[in-house]
DNA sequence: GTGGTTCATATTTTT
DNA sequence: TATGAACCAC
C-alpha cells in the first residue's frame, strides 16, 4: 500500500501554485525588454527552462505539465532574441502529429507561420533529408527508397528461402523484429555482439549482413537504417559531421524517455558541438521498451552531458488532486525514477463540484461482457448527468484497453445500444492494400529500379503474369544485370513470354515508360492548379495529381476495383480517391512518395461526438474528461507476457503504462476488472490487477453495480454493505465482495471447489476452469443458466457442454455459467 | 488463379 | 474463439 499522503500534496499544492502564479507576473514582465507574449502565464519552472538556454538541459516533464507549451516558448525565445535563426534550431520529435504541432504552435506563439524551420521534423524525416544530400556516402543514391515493414518481410522471406532455411519455423517477421532490435542499437552486422549470434537459428547475422547488401543493391533502406546510415556517415566524415555541429546551434528534443540508443547516439553526436542540448520527457512515461526505447537514456541525462541543468515541471494543469494522486500512489511502485512529485490546483472538475474532484472509481465486474454493459451504462448515465456530476458527453469520455482484442466487447457493445465509437488506431490508411498498391505504380514510375514495387504491381490487377512468368522476368534481369522492369522489358522483347501474358506485359511496359516521360520530361510541375502546356508548347505535360489519375486508370488498377463486386470495393476506390486528393498537397510524386514513407497519420474529421477506444499506448499525450481504465486483471494487465519476457522491467513498464493510463483524466477515472474472461476462447477465472492495490485507498471510491446478479426478490443479500465494510483494507476485495466474488454464482463455484478440497477464493490464482469443477454435471442432469432458463445436459466435452434448454433450444455453454437445477439455495447467478 | 480447407497463432506500434 | 496465412485441388 502506498504511503502517499494527500494533505501534503495539497498543502505543496496550493503553496507552490501561488508562488508559481506570484513569480509568473514577475518574471514576464519583461527581462530582455522586447514584448515577449510567448512567456505569459508560463509558471516559475516552465520560464525557467524557456530561459536556461545554453548548455544541457534535460526538462522533466511530468504528465499534463505542459511540456509542448515550454517547449515552444523556447523555440520562440531562441528566434524572437536572435539567439539562433529559424535553420539553426534543430528540433526532433517522435510522430508527424507531434511535429506539426510544434510547428503550429510556434507559428501561433510568433504570430506568424513557423516555416523556415527546416529542421524541425520526426527523426526519421530530419534523417532522410540528411541522407538524401549525402547518400553516396553511405553506398546509396539520392533518389533511393524507403521500404516498409511489409517489403522489409518480402525481402527477408526471400533471403530466409534462399539461405534454405525452413521459413515456417524462422518467419521473416521473427528475423524482421531481431535485425530491428539490432538496428535500433545501432549495430551493423559486424557490430552485433556475440552474445546474439545464436539469434534465429545461428543464422541471424549471416542473414543481416546479406539483407544490407540486397537493400544497398536495391537502393532502399529500411526505417532503422535511416538513423544507421546517418550515424556512420557522421562517424567517418568528421568534417561533414563538424559543420551540422556547428550548424545546429540549438537541439530540442522531445519524448526524450522515447529515444533508444541509435537516437541517443545521434543526438550525442550532434550535441557534441555547441552541447545546447535540451530534452524533454518523463521517466515515468516510458511505454516503448519493447520497441527499443531506453529509459536508461533520460536516467543518465546528468551523466551524458556533463554540466547539465535538471528542470522539474510538477504543476499540473489537467487532474483533479484524486486522480493525479491515485497515479502517484501507483508510479511510486516503480524503483530508479528520477521522481517528481506532481500537484495541482485544480480544485473543482467542470463536470464535478466535488472539491478535489471525483474519486477514482473501481468496480469489478463478473465477466469482460459485464464489464463492457456496465461501462456502456455508465457512458450513458453520464450523457444524462450522474451522482451531481454536469453531463459529460461522448466526446470527452475514452475507454483505454491493454490490448486491442479487449475493444471487441465493447464494440459489441457499443453497436448493440447504439452508442456512437471511434476506435484509435489499427490498420492506418497508408497501410491498407489498395493504398499500398497504388503506391506501388507510383514508386515504379519514379524509379524503374524499384524491383520491390514492381513485383508487387506485375500482376496486380491480374495479367495472366504468374509464377512462371515471373520468374523468367527475374532470371532475364539477373542475367543481364538489371533491374525487374528492364528485365520484363527485355522478355517483351526477345518474346521471352509469349501468349495472353506477354501482350498484357508489353502495355505494362509501354505504360510504365509512357507515365515517366511524363514527369522525367522538361515539364516542371509547379502545383496541381498549373496549365497543362509547357512553355514550349512541345510537350504535353499533365500535373503530378492527373499523372497519377492516369496511372491508376491505364494500368487498369481503377477498373480492377471497379469490377470487384466484394462489399469492400467501393470504399476501396473511396481510398483511391482519397490518396489522390492527397497528393495535391504536395509538388510532384516524388516529394509525395518521400512523405509518405514517413507519414502514418490518419486521423479522420467526422463531426458527430463519439466515445473513444483506444489502447493505453495509443492515449499518451492525450487528455479526456473521463476515462474508461477496464480489464485490470493481473495477466492482462499487467501483461503476463510483458512480465515473463522481461521480468521486473517488464513489469514497470507495465506500471507506468497505469501511470499514463489514469493520467489521462482530466475529472473522472474508472478502473475496472472483471473475474472471468475470455482468453483464446478459453474461459478464465481472474484475479484483479496488482495495480489495484497499489491505489491509495483515500483517493478511491468502490462502486457496486445495482442489482445486476440476479437478486431478484431479494433472495440474497450478498452485495450488501455490510460485507463490504467487514473486507479487508485491500481495495481490490473490497470491489470484488462488492460484487464479483459475492455474487451467488461465485461462491456456489466456491462451495463445489470447497467440497473437492480445492483452493479458496482469496487464493485463486488465474487458473482455467478444470474439467472436475465441471464434472459436477452429466448426461442428463438438469441445469439452470441465468440467460437460458433451464434445461438438460445432453452432452459433456470437457468444460464445455451441449444443453437442450427447456426454452431456448440447444446451446453450447460452458460448465461455469451453469448450476445443478434441483440445488437448493440462491437464485443462480 | 481461385476457392476452400487446414493450421498455427494469439500485446503494446511509430517511422 | 477467431483470424489470417498457406497449401492443395480444381
Amino acid at each position: 500500500m502506498s504511503s502517499y499522503d494527500d494533505s501534503d500534496a495539497f498543502e505543496a499544492a496550493a503553496s507552490s501554485s501561488l508562488a508559481a502564479r506570484a513569480m509568473s507576473a514577475r518574471t514576464s514582465s519583461g527581462l530582455t525588454g522586447g514584448p515577449q507574449p510567448y512567456l505569459d502565464g508560463l509558471n516559475p519552472a516552465q520560464l525557467e527552462a524557456v530561459h536556461q538556454l545554453d548548455g544541457p538541459v534535460l526538462m522533466l516533464a511530468g504528465a499534463g505539465t505542459g511540456k509542448t507549451r515550454a517547449l515552444t516558448a523556447r523555440i520562440a525565445h531562441l528566434l524572437s532574441t536572435g539567439h539562433a535563426r529559424p535553420n539553426e534550431i534543430l528540433a526532433v520529435t517522435f510522430t508527424n502529429k507531434a511535429a506539426r504541432e510544434m510547428k503550429n504552435r510556434v507559428g501561433h506563439l510568433l504570430g506568424q507561420p513557423a516555416e523556415g524551420m527546416p529542421w524541425l521534423g520526426t527523426f526519421h524525416a530530419i534523417c532522410v533529408k540528411l541522407l538524401r544530400r549525402h547518400a553516396e556516402l553511405a553506398g546509396l543514391k539520392s533518389n533511393f527508397t524507403i521500404l516498409d515493414t511489409d517489403d522489409q518481410n518480402r525481402l527477408l522471406k526471400q533471403l530466409i528461402i534462399a539461405a534454405e532455411i525452413d521459413d515456417k519455423r524462422w518467419p521473416a517477421r521473427a528475423l524482421g523484429s531481431i535485425i530491428d532490435g539490432w538496428k535500433n542499437r545501432a549495430l551493423t552486422p559486424e557490430k552485433v555482439p556475440t552474445a546474439d549470434h545464436g539469434a534465429f537459428n545461428h543464422r541471424g547475422v549471416e542473414l543481416y549482413a546479406q539483407y544490407q547488401t540486397r537493400l544497398t543493391e536495391l537502393n532502399a533502406c529500411d526505417f532503422g537504417d535511416l538513423l544507421m546510415h546517418v550515424i556512420r556517415i557522421f562517424q567517418e566524415n568528421e568534417d561533414l559531421l563538424a559543420q551540422y555541429q556547428r550548424w545546429f546551434r540549438y537541439i530540442l528534443v522531445d519524448e526524450y524517455q522515447d529515444t533508444n540508443v541509435a537516437q541517443y547516439l545521434w543526438l550525442r553526436l550532434l550535441a557534441a558541438g555547441h552541447k545546447n542540448i535540451c530534452c524533454v520527457g518523463d521517466d515515468d512515461q516510458s511505454i516503448y521498451g519493447w520497441r527499443g526505447a531506453e529509459v536508461g537514456n533520460i536516467l543518465r541525462f546528468e551523466k551524458d552531458f556533463e554540466g547539465a541543468k535538471v528542470v522539474r515541471l510538477e504543476q499540473n494543469y489537467r487532474s483533479t488532486g484524486h486522480i493525479l494522486a491515485a497515479a502517484s500512489g501507483v508510479i511510486e511502485g516503480n524503483k530508479g525514477r528520477l521522481g517528481k512529485t506532481l500537484f495541482t490546483d485544480k480544485e473543482h472538475g467542470n463536470y464535478s463540484n466535488t472539491v478535489g474532484g471525483e474519486k477514482v472509481r473501481l468496480i469489478g465486474h463478473w465477466d469482460g461482457d459485464e464489464e463492457a454493459r456496465w461501462v456502456g451504462e455508465e457512458i450513458e448515465a453520464m450523457g444524462q448527468g450522474t451522482r451531481g456530476m454536469d453531463p459529460i458527453g461522448p466526446n470527452e469520455i475514452a475507454i483505454l484497453v491493454r490490448a486491442s482484442h479487449q475493444m471487441r466487447a465493447f464494440e459489441d457493445r457499443f453497436l448493440t445500444i447504439g452508442l456512437p465509437y471511434r476506435v484509435i488506431g489499427g490498420p492506418r490508411f497508408y497501410e491498407r492494400m489498395e493504398i499500398r498498391d497504388a503506391m506501388a505504380y507510383f514508386r515504379v514510375v519514379v524509379s524503374p529500379d524499384d524491383d520491390l514495387a514492381f513485383e508487387r504491381i506485375v500482376n496486380t490487377p491480374k495479367r495472366g503474369l504468374g509464377d512462371k512468368a515471373q520468374q523468367t522476368i527475374q532470371r532475364m534481369a539477373r542475367s543481364n544485370g538489371v533491374g525487374l522492369l528492364e528485365g520484363a522489358r527485355l522478355c517483351v522483347e526477345t518474346q521471352a513470354i509469349g501468349g495472353k501474358g506477354g501482350k498484357e506485359l508489353r502495355v505494362l511496359v509501354d505504360g510504365l515508360a509512357r507515365w515517366r516521360q511524363m514527369i522525367t520530361g522538361p515539364l516542371r510541375q509547379v502545383g496541381p492548379t498549373d496549365d497543362l502546356i509547357e512553355e514550349d508548347g512541345a510537350i504535353k505535360g499533365v500535373s503530378h495529381v492527373e499523372l497519377a489519375e492516369i496511372i491508376l486508370d491505364e494500368s487498369g488498377y481503377t477498373a480492377h476495383w471497379q469490377n470487384d463486386k466484394t462489399p469492400e470495393a467501393p470504399g476501396r476506390l473511396e481510398n483511391l480517391k482519397e490518396l489522390v486528393k492527397a497528393l495535391e498537397s504536395f509538388e510532384n510524386l516524388q516529394g509525395f512518395l518521400e512523405h509518405v514513407s514517413l507519414i502514418m497519420d490518419n486521423e479522420s474529421d467526422d463531426q458527430e461526438p463519439k466515445v473513444t477506444l483506444m489502447t493505453l499506448h495509443a492515449a499518451k499525450g492525450l487528455e479526456f474528461p473521463a476515462i474508461f481504465l477496464p480489464g485490470w486483471e493481473d495477466g492482462l494487465f499487467p501483461s503476463q507476457r510483458s512480465m515473463d519476457e522481461s521480468g521486473i522491467t517488464g513489469l514497470e513498464e507495465e506500471r507506468r503504462l497505469a501511470y499514463v493510463g489514469i493520467t489521462r483524466a482530466e475529472e473522472v477515472c474508472t478502473i475496472s476488472f472483471a473475474g472471468n474472461r475470455r482468453v483464446y476462447g478459453q474461459w478464465q477465472s481472474q484475479m484483479p490487477s496488482r495495480f489495484i492495490d497499489e491505489l491509495p485507498e483515500a483517493h478511491v471510491e468502490v462502486l457496486t453495480p445495482p442489482g445486476l446478479y440476479g437478486h431478484q426478490g431479494g433472495m440474497s443479500a450478498s452485495a450488501s454493505p455490510v460485507e463490504q465494510t467487514m473486507a479487508g483494507s485491500n481495495l481490490h476485495e473490497r470491489a470484488a465482495r462488492a460484487d464479483v466474488y459475492n455474487s451467488p454464482g461465485w461462491r456456489r463455484l466456491q462451495a463445489n471447489q470447497g467440497q473437492r478440497g480445492l483452493r479458496q477464493p482469496s487464493e485463486a490464482k488465474t487458473m482455467t476452469i478444470d474439467a472436475e469443477a465441471v464434472s459436477a454435471f452429466s448426461i442428463g442432469d438438469r441445469v439452470f443458466h441465468q440467460k437460458f432458463g433451464y434445461g438438460e445436459v445432453m452432452h459433456v466435452e470437457g468444460d464445455k457442454l451441449a444443453i437442450e434448454f427447456d426454452k431456448a433450444g440447444s446451446k453450447h455453454v460452458v460448465g461455469r455459467f451453469l448450476v445443478a437445477a434441483g440445488d437448493s439455495g440462491d437464485v443462480p447467478f
